[in-house]
DNA sequence: CGTCTACTACCAGAATCTTCATCTCATGCT
DNA sequence: AGCATGAGATGAAGATTCTGGTAGTAGACG
């Protein structure tokens, strides 16, 4: 399975790349358009990801030169100023896309919507519907309920739960946690990940104060309970 | 479930394949009639979305050739202008016709009925009477009844209440109801959605302030109760 | 031309997020 | 065991973002 990631930015790259290799994906990289479209008509990947701004070729027209070989599905990553971007993209073949700047979540939604589209390999993450333990989270609904409880939680929350439940005992560094729910470009304080568990856990554990589910690892960060 | 959607706009095409893949159906493009015709002898499809105007071989003579050897249901796609479209359209062997510009909610329920007609499949959403609730609604006569009382929606109301009833717990993004309800090229503002919702709910809401079925999800969007 | 619908801009209040200070506790050392 | 250290938990306040409402304009339609 693997996801070729486009981008001028290598920083941006890297993070990408790092984040889908923990999810299991193999990942390739490019910095410019030329090298994407070569490197799709030597490789066979299930996703690309393909900047709108990019040196040589422009994304648009590697997403068009790559279409004249190849329907590999493309996720356009598109600054958020221009509004017609999505509609140019389509127009130049590709399947969806997101605006920058996104978080990494929100980036693996799409790339699992679209490998479940063009019926790759469905792989147990690709479900919308988790249940581990008393606890079921609902991707469709954003929906939670603990012991059929139905429990209310913020945007942050959702997302770090949904992290922890798609991959539980793998443990998370607050680093991690900013990189992969707040967002490849967060400048925000390392502390902000300790408030959210504590609210997760506040709403999600019996007793917050001894967590059964959302668990500690001294000096290193936070993970689920296998 | 397969549709092939024909279009010389591959912009249309690429909307129209994206929206029918998230509900579920797998899509075939082709870009003028030829390609079309070989297409459908190859392959089986549940409908058939066919643009009038088309390269090498226009849509009527194209639907034509099909019928030749198919009695696949199909969809013309049609100009404003041309009235008499629909007439040469069933003519030459049409089962159903939209003028464009359409949004995919119509298109979607053109699809529903042309698979109820032809007895594919019936799906649970394909039914055109939907209650939930005190609300029924009722896609043919586009007529919705609140606790029995009859309401006048708009066709933007309508085609989100309808949405929202056929999805009941599946929380949809302000983007999402864009692209879905607005049309594939819809440029529009974001924010017109939160008014279209808050007509809606002074509509079929008892009181609009604590909406009882068309609910915010916070941070997200807009979700009808469960 | 008048009416109805759709769209956009803007504002105030509410929910959420972030930051910071402080407290508590696990760890490792003597 | 007792203590120092630093990491995690907690509490609270300020900043930010999001939502719902008002209002006014544009556009479609008869």
């Amino acid at each position: 399975m693997k996801i070729l990631v486009v981008d001028d930015e290598k920083l941006l790259v890297k993070g990408i790349k790092f984040n889908l290799e923990n999810d299991g994906y193999e990942v390739d990289t490019a910095y410019d358009g030329e090298e994407a479209v070569r490197l799709v008509s030597e490789n066979k990947y299930a996703v690309i990801l393909l900047d709108l701004m990019l040196p040589k070729i422009d994304g648009l027209e590697a997403c068009r030169r790559i279409r004249e070989f190849s329907n590999v599905p493309v996720i356009m990553l598109t600054a958020k100023t221009e509004d017609n971007d999505k509609l140019i993209g389509f127009e130049y073949g590709a399947d969806d896309y997101i605006t920058k700047p996104f978080n990494i979540m929100e980036l693996k939604a799409r790339i699992r919507a679209i490998l479940r589209r063009s019926g790759t390999a469905e792989r147990q993450d690709s479900e919308h519907r988790i249940v581990r333990g008393g606890i079921e989270l609902d991707t469709l609904e954003r929906s939670v309920t603990v012991n059929g409880v139905p429990v209310m939680l913020t945007v942050k929350e959702f997302d770090l739960l949904e992290l922890f439940m798609r991959n539980p005992g793998r443990v998370y560094s607050r680093e991690n946690l900013l990189s992969i729910v707040w967002g490849y470009d967060s400048p925000g304080d390392i502390r902000t990940v300790d408030v959210h568990i504590r609210h997760l856990r506040e709403k999600v554990e019996a007793r917050s104060a001894q967590p059964e589910y959302i668990l500690t690892k001294w000096g290193i960060g936070y993970y689920f309970k296998q």
